[in-house]
DNA sequence: GCTTGCATTTAACAAATGGTAAAAAGCGTT
DNA sequence: AACGCTTTTTACCATTTGTTAAATGCAAGC
């Protein structure tokens, strides 16, 4: 079950098998289904997610009201809340499984236990949230002043696969437009 | 010249006198003027600056052509293309002069020699750029489903000293409208 | 088979924003 | 003060998007 996660952190460096069982000995499982909620906006995060199978999203209110869905992040994914992981504030976002999902959960203190042990791992896992964040800008920013049509081409194009997982409305929300104009445009583009 | 780098690293850990004089010696100082380029889009990015005086400004093109302003930086940040300069691919952004500003220059090399020779800064540079990103990010997905209008509002509250400093339409890519569309908004809150 | 609840589509109208062009204002230089 | 240059403001109309409401589709349970 764990080896998933062991094998995905081997693409980036080796983990030798005695290591692997210290690391394994800490994950734990879980699976949700769509719509559960795992962080609440506001509470204190002290979880990190690593997406076996599924899509979550990273969800907030804007100053409207309208829950925005502000990220998807799907298989070999971490899901997390950094800032408030790393510096125990409460989360500005929540979140949510935007379809059934399975889950292998770093808790933080499992977490940081395995970094004394193996500060490499500390390493490796930083650096790899870190390129993830770079990403997640990349492709918000890459949105900057497109218009929506744009926005959701763009969007097919880059992430295929959660276009066909997701609900329209979760999708809208992630371009930044109402459910009735993605609609819309779907319709437009046939 | 350089105690101001110092100092700001002071504010998060204490950098023995022996330590600074290392660190000063691998500095070096710019000048820019408002519009000047200090990283082309396509290039790979060797730098990072910090900033001790001024705004500068993250761009890249849109695919409508159109240069937009991703990310203002302005006194005490840090700002480079870290996509690029931690793993030496091509900046998908540039780097210019949003007005006149004065920075110090970190070459890449010596950074990494520093870090070498006082591993505590690797990690406590990494922190502060990692946790940049995480604001960064924040405020970007904050805009995300509002209005111009709005996001101008937020833009105003979050950032006014930078309002004053960058031109209208610098704001207006930034905010993902045209400049006109700036002005009216402008003219509306009047 | 028939509700029921939920997601999606459609429609009509209002509001916001873009595109274009021109005028006005600001600003440094002479 | 006059000039050239850039930035900002205005105005017009076309397009996009939001709002509201209703219709449709679809799956779960009775």
């Amino acid at each position: 079950m764990y080896d998933v996660f062991i094998n995905f952190l081997g693409l980036f460096k080796n983990i030798p098998p005695t290591d692997a069982a210290i690391i394994e000995k800490e994950l734990s499982h879980r699976k949700v289904m769509e719509g559960e909620v795992l962080l609440e906006e506001g509470q204190l995060c002290k979880e990190m997610f690593f997406i076996c199978k599924g899509v979550l999203r990273i969800v907030s209110q804007n100053e409207k009201g309208n829950k925005m869905a502000y990220f998807f992040l799907k298989e070999n994914q971490f899901c997390s809340i950094l800032n408030s992981f790393n510096n125990n504030v409460p989360a500005a976002e929540g979140i949510e499984a935007a379809c059934d999902a399975e889950l292998i959960v770093l808790k933080k203190q499992k977490l940081l236990g395995l970094y004394e042990k193996l500060p490499y791992l500390k390493e490796l896992i930083t650096s790899i949230t870190t390129q993830a964040l770079l990403d997640k800008i990349q492709v918000r920013n890459s949105y900057l002043g497109e218009d929506a049509s744009l926005r959701y081409r763009n969007f097919l194009m880059r992430q295929p696969d959660i276009a066909l997982r997701v609900s329209l409305s979760d999708i809208a929300s992630y371009l930044g437009i109402t459910q009735q104009s993605l609609s819309r445009i779907r319709k437009n583009m046939r």
